[in-house]
DNA sequence: TGTCCCGGCGCG
DNA sequence: AAAGCGCGCCGGGACA
């Protein structure tokens, strides 16, 4: 306990058996929950049977304030409700959406605000981990004992509900102080992140915040805040999923892959397995003598190794058997085990399924999914299984979608104030075609021309004599805006926008330049937010989230190109997810559940999705619309259009 | 059996 | 000389 130098109280412990039949214990009790009836913040923890958030549930449970510190036995929970139904409390956790499940699980629903110490942590010091242990140490120098050094490692051959009933039989003291611990640690963790987000100010990025925000505190208490619940609810809620879809899928997708491994084989003459990068190289650059055209990156070893990536297949692929079943076999393989095979093997008893929506983790201040990542289903046109179409609503509701339009472009454009861009989503053009036309001086009526022609080529309801010369040069002119539209966002170079184009790296760089003449307030914009992150050492986005960005001080001159990057991108990627999480929180507060019961689901980065009994969808989805297209309390200089819909399941409501 | 890293790739 | 941001998950392979 090196450097801990604040009173560490006697550790209270309370369970049914001794209150039931000692008077002095139940005396006790009584005090003790008067004492923290009465307190606006309670910092709680949980020690539960397991990590799976709809099913596992506490056995123990402890809680800490101020000079305060207790263990308890779950089966003391009932006995609380009236303070768990609080509405004025503050419950402070570390992971706060995880106990908040694991309490609902036996019927204990928190009522009051989900304060959550590892996102607090997540706003001061994005690039550090957030768990309690770590925040302890850095924040108030105390290391105590980790679960699994104290009570053994959890795994298949003990889970953590059978190392805990162990302990409770051989070291009851060191459960129960252990338990004390963290919920004291977590409370001690509260109270200096709170002082530390009051001390941070900010501002910003568009100089005006909707709300005022002065100080990561601010962020904090009025955004994060309310947020946290609002994904709780979604978690809670999960989506339902179509099990027949994914247990028709699962035998076809197998059979296909295994049918691609025979076809190698044979075509290889041995055995060889597509899925090892080992075996590929060797048969790719070592027996077969192909000229690598890209390396590995080398990682933490340093090895950069000749790439067999999708790129230097589909490369060789003209010419190359081998190499088209292995594309193929990546494809299939890639749907049938992270998503045909992973999504089943997660389903609750319901057929329900419940990401976790991670608040802490992106440095944008993006959410992140995992377990399942639900933000990373494949596309339909990517996915001969179609899994959007197997996340369904339940019995007489519908699956609603609805998805920003080009959120990012119209913040850059709203950010730099870029008058012939505002312009642009003004008249409510295509962005691309817009750009485009601007650009290169075209008429915008051309490129939509040439597009509907392009369109009804291919259809064949137009003779391939009507793509003349000019209509392949309008189009060509739109693909290159989009690709400079989008990669400037990143940070692309000219390299990298020429392959895509299939340009000179010059001429890639003189439509670059195109861009930056067309938009001389976009191309200050850029300039003037790699200058602040380099005076300030921070980048910062619409809410005043902030992230430091050490790169850009570097002295070597590739780590501080990507330091530029990385303070472009943040502004925009990060404010993009500002005004998702505003409309969000929006949302929750109209109580689309108590009017049309109505749920959000999921999130996915500029798309919401939602499930509503059939009669109420369109109402419901005029007032979602509504609130997603006015985040903030005033307009920005550029209209959030959003786009929506609605069917029968995921992939059918886009 | 568990853990780590790597290469590769799905999404926005 | 080269320069694409942000995530999470899978299987292979090395190692304890």
């Amino acid at each position: 306990m090196s450097g801990w130098n604040i009173h560490l109280p006697a550790t209270e412990y309370f369970e049914l058996g001794l209150v039931q039949t000692q008077p002095e214990e139940a005396h006790k009790l009584l005090t003790f929950m008067n004492e923290m009836a009465s307190q606006p913040r309670v910092a709680i923890d949980t020690e539960t049977t397991g990590l799976v958030t709809w099913k596992d549930i506490p056995l123990y449970w402890s809680v800490a304030w101020p000079g305060k510190r207790a263990t308890l036995h779950a089966n003391m929970l009932q006995h609380f409700q009236a303070i768990f139904k609080q509405l004025k409390k503050d419950w402070i956790m570390a992971n706060a959406k995880y106990d908040t499940h694991i309490l609902a699980n036996v019927g204990v629903n928190l009522a009051g605000r989900l304060v959550d110490t590892c996102v607090m942590h997540s706003l001061l010091y994005e690039d550090k981990p957030h768990g309690l242990k770590y925040m302890a140490q850095h924040l108030k120098g105390w290391t105590y004992g980790d679960f699994q050094d104290q009570f053994g490692k959890i795994g298949k051959l003990q889970s953590a509900e059978e190392l805990i009933r162990r302990a409770e039989k051989e070291n009851m003291s060191l459960l129960i102080e252990y338990a004390a611990n963290d919920a004291w640690a977590t409370w001690q963790v509260y109270e200096e992140l709170r002082t530390q987000l009051q001390m941070a100010a900010t501002h910003s990025l568009f100089r005006t915040t909707y709300p005022y925000i002065e100080t990561l505190w601010d962020l904090f208490d009025k955004i994060e805040v309310p947020y946290t619940r609002v994904l709780w609810d979604m978690e809670r809620a999960g989506i339902k999923v179509d099990r027949a879809h994914l247990e028709r899928s699962e035998p076809e997708a197998l059979q296909e892959i295994q049918r691609i491994e025979k076809d190698i084989n044979h075509a290889v003459g041995f055995i060889l397995n597509p899925k090892s990068p080992l075996q590929l190289r060797d048969y790719f650059f070592e027996k077969e003598g192909y000229p690598p055209i890209k390396w590995s990156k080398g990682g933490t070893t340093g090895v950069r190794n000749p790439s067999c990536d999708s790129m230097f297949l589909e490369h060789i692929a003209p010419k190359d058997e081998v190499a088209r079943l292995v594309l193929k076999h990546r494809e299939y393989s890639k749907l049938h085990g992270t998503y045909i095979k992973g999504l089943h093997d997660l389903l609750d008893p319901t057929d329900r399924i419940h990401t976790r929506f991670n608040q802490d983790v992106a440095r944008t201040g993006r959410l992140s999914s995992a377990t399942p990542n639900l933000q990373n289903v494949p596309r339909p046109e990517n996915d001969k299984w179609g899994l959007r179409r197997a996340f369904i609503p339940e019995e007489g509701c519908e699956i609603i979608a609805v998805d920003y339009e080009q959120l990012e472009m119209r913040l850059l454009a709203a950010a730099a104030l870029e008058p012939d861009m505002i312009g642009i989503f003004a008249r409510g053009w295509d962005i691309h075609m817009g750009n485009a036309a601007l650009m290169f001086n075209v008429p915008y009526e051309d490129l939509k021309s040439a597009k509907a022609i392009d369109k009804q080529v291919k259809s064949k309801q137009l003779p391939e004599s009507a793509m003349t010369d000019y209509v392949h040069q309008c189009l060509e002119h739109r693909a290159a805006a989009k690709a400079i539209g989008f990669g400037l966002n990143y940070g692309m170079g000219a390299g990298k926008l020429g392959h895509s184009l299939n340009l000179s790296r010059a001429d890639a760089q003189k439509k670059i330049d195109q861009y930056k003449a067309t938009y001389p307030a976009v191309k200050q914009f850029f300039e003037e937010a790699v200058a602040e992150t380099l005076r300030t050492g921070y980048s910062f986005t619409i809410l005043g989230r902030r992230r430091n960005v050490i790169e850009i001080a570097s002295h070597r001159k590739d780590e501080r190109a990507l330091g530029e990057r990385i303070a472009i991108n943040t502004q925009i990627q990060g404010s993009a997810a500002d005004v998702c999480k505003m409309a969000q929180i929006h949302i929750a507060n109209l109580d689309l559940v108590k009017h049309y019961g109505c749920r959000m689901l999921l999130q996915v980065h500029d798309e919401l999705v939602f499930e509503c009994p059939k009669e109420n969808v369109k109402i419901a989805m005029e007032e979602i619309k509504e609130l997603m297209e006015h985040p903030f309390s005033s307009d920005l200089a550029v209209h959030l259009a959003v786009d929506g819909g609605h069917g029968d399941s995921w992939g059918a409501a886009k």
